[in-house]
DNA sequence: CCCTCATTTCACTGATTTGTGAAACCACTG
DNA sequence: CAGTGGTTTCACAAATCAGTGAAATGAGGG
């Protein structure tokens, strides 16, 4: 008996749009993040306007939107396709999640509003002040932790990508 | 010269706005965050209703729901004050972001939802797959971090709380 | 160099979220 | 066991956002 790997494309539209409303529901722009998961699952290396339209059952216009948004955050590059008119886009980096699952720049502002408050509070040895400055070396430590962690993973893909060849 | 350290309630202000808008930018509603920063940075033990309707210049509506729902996550809790009529809301712990600024139930849903898609794809086998997998793999890790970081943190507190003392 | 078609822009629609005012509710006080 | 006043609920208004359709734009291809 030969097992034929299909696809079950009931299946990845399901994952594409419950993982776009995961990221949705914490800040991210629901159809660029349909987008960006619809190219996740491609098994083509990018896909076209038109192929993301009709995947994802929206219009050229709301693809356009997407991909820019994507693009602007350098989640997404496009790519003329020679002999054709149709451009291609396609992940830029497949593990583009490293840069933004560690909310780095939200640790950064939420630390240089709790520092610049200080003063008005009375300084770090007031009750407020106290309190502000907890939160403030709460994210500090957290953000302080965050390259080595990144590191940590690398290091530990590259062992393993190693390990298979 | 005696510097009396006065409270810039301008500022005060300010901050609480900013760190709620930020915050609501990350899917937290933006009335409980407002709350909650109100609370951290009051000098009283706590505040009425009437008090945070007043610094927020919010209806008693929306005060209602927003400490409703900080209590439902454990961050605010009522207290009723003997000889008055109004109750006081306080932060429970003032350390309420330790438990979410990680993310952990974001990253777990992640992981499972990649965890079920892998059949669906042809398994870790194939292109998309091991993306996939990849994804699963990357939010595992670093999930798996957390706890030992919070503890860090927590240890690294109580060292600066002893040494203060 | 024009023509065609992919892409973008723009004005609008529908949905969702957020907050308000007023009435209902409820608990404490006297 | 009322009466008072704090809190909650409810229906609605305002603001915001996402997505659409259609027109405008512009980049190849012939």
């Amino acid at each position: 008996m030969v097992t034929v790997t299909t696809r079950d494309e009931e299946a990845v539209r399901g994952f594409v749009e419950r993982l776009a409303l995961l990221f949705a529901d914490w800040g991210f722009p629901r159809m660029a993040a349909r987008v960006l998961f619809a190219l996740m699952t491609a098994e083509a290396p990018g896909l076209t306007a038109n192929e993301l339209a009709e995947r994802l059952d929206a219009s050229a216009a709301a693809i356009s939107g997407a991909v820019r948004y994507l693009g602007q955050l350098g989640f997404v590059v496009r790519e003329p396709v020679p002999g054709s008119r149709r451009d291609l886009y396609r992940l830029r980096d497949h593990t583009w999640y490293a840069g933004t699952a560690t909310a780095v720049q939200f640790y950064d502002l939420v630390i240089s509003a709790a520092d610049e408050v200080l003063g008005a509070v009375g300084g770090p040895d007031t009750t407020v002040g106290e309190r502000v400055a907890e939160m403030r070396d709460f994210f500090a430590f957290v953000r302080s932790r965050v390259p080595a962690l990144l590191d940590e993973w690398q290091a530990a893909r590259q062992a393993r990508a190693r390990a298979r060849d």
